[in-house]
DNA sequence: TGTACATCAGTGAACGCGCGTTCACTGATGTAC
DNA sequence: TGTACATCAGTGAACGCGCGTTCACTGATGTAC
């Protein structure tokens, strides 16, 4: 059967289940996680609660659609913002100071999905494998970014500290066996920095401090790039 | 009347009130805060839901009295490792590294209040202004740090960009007016990157990505005093 | 020191609500011959 | 092309559960005289 060419109910199911989503998100974005109801999704698109253990066969599994979902559309929106200024000629710092703005510009969009992916777990729940590559591409949108600077020889690499030698190895051994350790093991710490300047300003920790947020986050992740060896 | 002899009304009314927070603080633990229930917490200490309301006008100011527990225990925690070190003659650096390990491992030891005050907010409850002394606590101690360098002659003042300098300016009169500016930006963006850190580790980011993560967070950390400008 | 009254912690029933999930069913769509 | 049967989306009722909050009450503790 081609991808066209569908019955009717090949071509409904598609529709409702995408229709349950885009309820299940905006209640997402109004209620929370924690508080995200089967029922009230159904009572939304004038169906009946049952209905739809058709489509998700419980509600950890509607939650996990929408993690990779959410996954997915912020590493889109920061693969296209990277492939943007890439395309423009950019410098690496350039590129990663755009990766960051495209996150933090998504999370400020999408506040209960980012909450749903970086924020505290959803109790109870426990995020299954099949999340693990569309978790993974930020990172692995920074790591190409190093990677280009290095073969670029433009990439001053981080020293490590003795204590910390056989992790990094490890670490670079399983993210980018091509980069030297020092700047594997400084980039995890980037990113995870990265990922904290936008959950404080998220989550309200900026509150009643810091007031210009565009241009702070700018020098933030500018000196973040820096830090991972980027010039 | 004294603070010592006091009626038996006056003193159960606060063995209570420690008694329920105790347990609403044992549920958390287990259950997340989404999910902190007055009826199960009444349950568990034997006596009627509608007793709570005695002590708590409501489930949300039992929150409020739980996450100023929190910021108050995080920050004690913080200042007593970090006294230590100080009463050792230990350098800002590492006045610096004793405050964030004091920060990371009291998270560890307490994920789900930790979750409350830093992870992302409970849908329908907004903190109110009483959280904020205690909430300050660990930046207060950071901004000595750094002051106390900078008094020393020990601190590099790390450079700013132009774009940040009038907002750069605002931090440091309402932060810290006798630091320069540069630093106080600096800070700041440290403190929220020493938060990523510590976050990231907590909700499972690292998982099957760092493994040996006492070294990471020493190295990470210590590279964030670095920032700041502390040698 | 004893008594009358005021305070207040805790009870038990009730209100009104929402939830996830199961199950037997109806009726429309799809498939094999 | 037409018919018999299989598939499956959606219904409606039900199960069993938990929640926050209110209210009139009882009885012990505290206070004033």
């Amino acid at each position: 059967m081609s991808s066209i060419v569908r019955g009717a109910r090949a071509r409904a199911r598609i529709e409702v289940t995408a229709a349950i989503k885009e309820e299940a998100r905006r209640q997402l974005a109004s209620e929370g996680a924690a508080r995200l109801s089967l029922r009230a999704v159904a009572r939304e698109l004038g169906m009946v609660s049952s209905a739809l253990y058709r489509y998700f066969p419980s509600r950890d599994d509607l939650l996990t659609a929408l993690i990779i979902d959410a996954y997915d559309s912020l590493g889109e929106a920061a693969e296209s913002a990277h492939a943007r200024v890439t395309d423009a000629g950019a410098a690496p710092v350039e590129r990663w100071v755009a990766v960051g703005e495209a996150v933090r510009a998504w999370a400020l969009a999408h506040p209960q999905e980012y909450a749903l992916i970086y924020g505290s777990p959803v109790p109870g729940y426990s995020a299954p494998q099949t999340t693990v590559p569309a978790a993974a591409r930020v990172g692995l949108l920074l790591i190409g970014i190093v990677r280009d600077a290095h073969q670029g020889h433009a990439l001053e690499v981080p020293l490590l500290t003795d204590e910390l030698v056989p992790e990094a190895v490890r670490l670079g051994a399983d993210l980018a066996p091509d980069l030297p350790p020092g700047a594997v093991a400084a980039l995890v710490a980037a990113w995870a920095q990265l990922f904290g300047l936008v959950g404080f300003e998220l989550f309200g920790q900026f509150n009643r401090v810091v007031e210009e947020r565009e241009p702070f986050f700018r020098f933030a992740v500018t000196r973040l790039a820096q830090e991972v060896g980027l010039r």
